[in-house]
DNA sequence: TTTAAACCGAACGTGTTTTG
DNA sequence: CAAAACACGTTCGGTTTAAA
């Protein structure tokens, strides 16, 4: 198709008649309409009861009313547009002549002179208080030893290209001694926190836990900046390094593997995904049901349309571990007090009209739902925590 | 509901390096 | 060489969030 040069061109070329768009016909009114309307309930209350209305708790349609009129009286341009509709001179529209001092005071609509506070009394500007001295100003200086450190960041390094860890942002509770951190796009380990102030309330003032740590950064610097001052850079240009997911994985595979086939009370713990057609669950994404079964899992979710636990919906399975020893009341348990907030919380009616809630529903991406498994099969789940928000699960 | 901690932002200080 | 620009560090207040 040639290329269109003028717009008319495009028009003349509309075979589906899809440009030709007719203006909307509204049915709805407009803002003066509406305001016209509403300017006139308040006249018919004068016209009835021959006074404005009040702000009179007891009637919330005269309150109403009441806050209408204060609202036009309040609004230069809703007065001019309602001037001829004032039947009862209700918003008096005389222009008042200012001629002196006392005019602009008494025409102080909005209480902006009525300020007895002093002119030199400043609220809103910062107090000139005194600054508490620090000991010392630390500065960033080569690091004498940083060949100890060079090769934890190269790994540190590879581990972020290969996705083993990742950045996470920052928060004040995972600054931690022996933890990696990015600042300015550097990578930063906090080598040592030495706290030499906890935190304390003395007389109203707020003392903060505080102290030297010793921050070594990949350019080969390093800094004794107080605690305070690294939890202040890393909010303001930082990130955290998670830990890596495979070192967690590893002691959770050595445990498996000593484990056979004659271990008693075995089982399987597996992942699922709904299938429901229910607007509440299909626009929840990442929701995966964690369970257990004594069963194998597709004999146990034969009748998942049937089954409120399953949100009486076909479901598809995900993964599922065959596991020894576990406690299903233990694990559900767990779950719950890993989760947290991320649980589903949701009411479904099963054939009889009965309601259930179903507690294994857990709204997190596979495969932290995965780890967790694994954590918590491996017993390493008490260890770690789930950050909702980043989506990641953290060591404590 | 009250209280404590965490979070976030900002003012401002102190050395170091660059510039006129 | 002093001033200005820069980089880094310290302290504190207010608001939000979590815990008791």
């Amino acid at each position: 198709m040639d290329k269109f040069q003028t717009l008319e061109d495009i028009f003349a070329n509309d075979q589906f008649d899809i440009l030709n768009v007719k203006p909307k016909v509204s049915s709805a009114r407009n803002a003066d309409e509406r305001l016209s309307a509403s300017f006139g309930e308040v006249n018919d209350f004068f016209a009835k009861y021959n006074k404005e209305p009040q702000p009179n708790p007891g009637n919330i349609s005269e309150f109403q009313l009441y806050s209408r009129l204060k609202s036009i009286r309040s609004d230069i341009e809703k007065m001019q547009s309602l001037e001829e509709q004032d039947i009862h001179g209700l918003l008096n529209f005389e222009a008042k002549e200012i001629n002196s001092i006392d005019d602009i005071f008494n025409d102080d609509t909005f209480d902006l002179l009525d300020d007895d506070s002093d002119l030199f009394e400043f609220k809103h500007t910062p107090k000139d208080y005194e600054r508490a001295p620090s000991d010392f100003v630390a500065r960033r200086k080569p690091c004498k030893d940083f060949d100890k450190y060079e090769m934890l960041f190269k790994d540190i390094q590879k581990d972020l290209g290969d996705g083993k860890r990742k950045l996470v942002d920052f928060k004040e509770d995972n600054l931690r001694e022996g933890d990696f951190y990015v600042h300015n796009g550097v990578l930063m380990l906090l080598e040592n926190i030495n706290l030499t102030q906890e935190e304390t309330y003395v007389e109203g003032k707020r003392l903060r836990k505080d102290g030297r740590t010793r921050c070594i950064f990949e350019n080969g610097t390093e800094s004794n900046m107080l605690y305070r001052s690294a939890a202040k850079i890393l909010y303001a240009n930082g990130k955290v390094v998670t830990q890596n997911m495979d070192k967690v994985n590893e002691n959770f595979i050595e445990r498996f593997s000593n484990i056979t086939d004659e271990d008693a009370a075995a089982g399987y713990i597996y992942v699922l995904r709904s299938k429901s057609k229910d607007e509440r669950i299909i626009e929840i994404d990442n929701l995966y049901k964690i369970g257990y079964s004594k069963v194998e899992v597709e004999e146990r979710i034969k009748n998942a349309e049937k089954d409120p636990t399953y949100l009486m919906a076909p479901v598809k399975i995900i993964t599922s571990w065959k596991c020894y020893n576990m406690n299903p009341q233990k694990l559900e348990q767990l779950l719950h007090n890993f989760f947290g907030k991320s649980c589903l919380n949701i009411d479904i009616f099963d054939e009889k009209k009965r309601r259930h809630t179903p507690r294994e529903w857990f709204i997190a991406p596979i495969d932290v739902i995965e780890q967790a498994i694994e954590l918590i099969i491996s017993g390493e789940v008490v260890k770690h925590r789930y950050d909702e928000k980043n989506m990641i699960i953290i060591e404590i």
